[in-house]
DNA sequence: CTTGCCTCTGCACCAAGGTGCAGGGGTTAG
DNA sequence: CTAACCCCTGCACCTTGGTGCAGAGGCAAG
């Protein structure tokens, strides 16, 4: 380490290797989400080896924790947009938080509505014989709104 | 049609484009998912074509939206295996059932986390410059918990 | 019987989200 | 210098969750 003491902050970047470590990621994946444009290095050595800022660490594990709630990529991705031009909150923008704020409350009803059925379900000693499962009635019952005989 | 008048409730069995127009999925699916054995059909007729119970579009639907709220069809196919031997409340079931409502718990937890970041920021005008974007922050900051490396 | 709409099986293909490998070069300690 | 790691690119491959198609057979109406 050959850390030169007047530099108040340092930025030590981190290479690809350290950041996996770091944030839980095979590296595979991390070049990977440099394609996808999810993570791009902040910069590249002279012989072209990235070069990752500290806060890289919380974006990746932010990917990931994003995925588990259900998320894809894309909508990641998009959410990444979002945050990454801090202080310019266009109107697109706007509208894409409060859509992914109902889609999110939408997913809490849903999980609410099955952790419900099953803990009913546990108390009442299971699902009583030649009746359709309450978990699956609480979640299966209403049929899809829409595309109902397109041909005719 | 040829209905016998002695049988008090005659099953009306779908074959496998009245269950998809039904439960709003395609044929295709249908197969894959008896594939996957998720949904057998009742029975089959002579001529081999798929039979189904009218049960069978509310455990289809119910599928789907177990799949929207994050659940893979592997653990979609476990809490059907659970829900199909009702009334047999073995340990096993009782277990993975309190773990099925604590994944549940833990999805709702992060979800609310990510909404009142959401929230909060449009409210705030967006990340302040310079500071890690606190939607990030609120579901990316805390490390895996294993193989990390001391770094400060 | 023919037409038309089902349905069957098997196989190929698709998109998403990675994973791994080959074949090369970088960098650093001894 | 050389070994031991690290990293590069490009490409092939994997799993999930489906889709689509070809070729063959079922079944009801006209």
């Amino acid at each position: 380490m050959v850390a030169s003491p007047r530099r108040p902050v340092e930025v030590t970047p981190l290479r690809i290797g350290a950041l996996a470590r770091e944030s839980g990621v095979k590296l595979s994946t991390l070049r990977f989400y440099e394609r996808r444009k999810l993570l791009l290095p902040m910069d590249r050595s002279e012989s072209g080896q990235r070069l990752y800022g500290p806060e890289a660490a919380i974006r990746v594990r932010f990917i990931r924790r994003s995925q588990e709630l259900g998320f894809t990529l894309k909508e990641v991705s998009a959410v990444l947009a979002l945050t990454d031009r801090r202080g310019t909150p266009t109107r697109d923008v706007a509208r894409f938080a409060e859509a992914k704020v109902q889609a999110i409350d939408a997913r809490i009803d849903d999980l609410r509505r099955m952790r419900r059925a099953i803990t009913t379900l546990m108390a009442e000693g299971f699902c009583p014989p030649d009746t359709v499962c309450p978990i699956q009635a609480s979640l299966g019952a209403q049929k899809p709104p829409a595309k109902r005989k397109p041909r005719a």
